[in-house]
DNA sequence: TTACATTTGTTCGTATGTATA
DNA sequence: TTATACATACGAACAAATGTA
């Protein structure tokens, strides 16, 4: 035992330490997404580390989706424009087990004033500006999710309803590119509830049916709230994927 | 590209066939849950590798939560009885974020014929012999979860109504340590549904209320099919936290 | 096709630090 | 204090995958 201050010490290990300032890096966008990230042995040099301990500090990179390790080619920043990553977040399959992935339609767009549970949820002042905005996800065929979506717009200035409808690629990628903000986790919470009237009429069931009704909180680097998604999903055909519970 | 067949060789690389071999003592019986498995030292020099590529198939095992390691004293099979492993498996919390833990009630218990649903979740032929039983779950005194729970009858010889009902532990604990089930990882799915009236009555909720639908299937070592439980949630003040999904 | 350079992956061994009993 | 066990850090050698000349 000592009694210096912990918090002016490093990061408790040194691989630790390092994956700290490569975070760090990221966030400044001295690597940005898709790209490749130095050779292990240069960032060794760079951070004075054996390559021993810059691979543990990658490793755990690594393990939070942030970085993706390609034998003979090298390390890349994470993007959400691959096949594999394009739906991470997205867990809803048909019954029998066949995975899709939808189509969306913009069907509402509009500014807004944040309540207490948007505030909250996006950890903003309540009053602050938020978009808010609706999609409606078909999988084959059939209409099956309602989102309603609300974003800080303090963080996303200059956003338009076009830019959603001609994205080319997904939401996320939509924010990483043209806001640079990453998302990199979710907090995704479910309850049971009963389809309302606008939403049974978008889902084309009857007012009342139940519903899966998903919150989602979309994070960034720090534990940053980017996005919060209120998503109503028609199980009668569908379920909840539970993928990470192992 | 050669044309040897893969199956035959070995399997891939060191730390992966170590893996499996300590897999397949954990399997046997040799290291029991609870207990200590021998130091990373002596295992090395039983399996002839070295303590580098010993701890690297132990982090699989780790990352698997099928075992624990412990600085300082030694690394432990995973069991289903410490505070903090009990409720791994437990993803309903208040809405408010409080998380606390349910008193269980069972209400239902007796045999039955698996129909095809509960056949295919299990793995077995469709009329096996199955034990089927209802749980009340309560949280802060208010009933929240009814869970119609099955067991292949064929792996729980013996099972009895008094053994459920006077198990000091978790059912997870009372299957590992009264019939040698051990629960690895779970497979969860999810829907909105309405409440049944049986169920209105045990939730004291309102028949057709909305209820969030759990789906589970709890897998032992070589993904073997052990229970399948259908958890009725009603999530008037609790919801589901999905805590995996990063 | 072949050869080669580059980059990550695996395995080894050693030394030292930290937590526990 | 001492012994034991896991954790961290270092560096070296070789294997495997990739891209290119």
């Amino acid at each position: 035992m000592n009694d210096l201050d912990p918090s002016t010490s490093l990061g408790a290990t040194l691989y630790k330490e390092v994956a700290r300032r490569m975070l760090a890096a990221l966030s400044a966008g001295e690597w940005k997404p898709g790209e490749a990230i130095p050779a292990e042995k240069k960032l060794s040099e760079r951070f004075a580390v054996s390559i021993g301990t810059l691979r543990k500090a990658i490793d755990e990179l690594v393990a939070e989706n942030i970085l993706i390790r390609h034998q003979g080619r090298g390390t890349y920043v994470a993007t959400h424009n691959r096949e594999q990553q394009l739906f991470r977040f997205f867990n809803i399959v048909r019954q029998d087990g066949v995975r899709t992935y939808p189509t969306v339609e913009l069907v509402g767009f509009g500014h807004a004033k944040a309540d207490k549970r948007v505030a909250d949820k996006l950890a903003i002042s309540r009053n602050a500006k938020v978009v808010h905005y609706t999609n409606v996800l078909t999988l084959n065929g059939e209409p099956v999710i309602v989102d309603e979506i609300y974003l800080p717009a303090a963080m996303f200035a200059g956003l338009t309803e076009q830019m959603l409808r001609e994205r080319p690629n997904t939401l996320y990628n939509l924010y990483q590119t043209g806001f640079g903000m990453n998302v990199i986790r979710i907090d995704e919470r479910l309850r049971g509830n009963l389809a309302s009237v606008p939403h049974a009429a978008l889902l084309g069931c009857a007012p009342g049916a139940p519903l899966l009704e998903m919150h989602r909180v979309a994070l960034s680097f720090n534990q940053q709230p980017i996005e919060y998604r209120v998503s109503s999903v028609n199980t009668a055909n569908y379920e909840y994927f539970a993928a990470g519970s192992q």
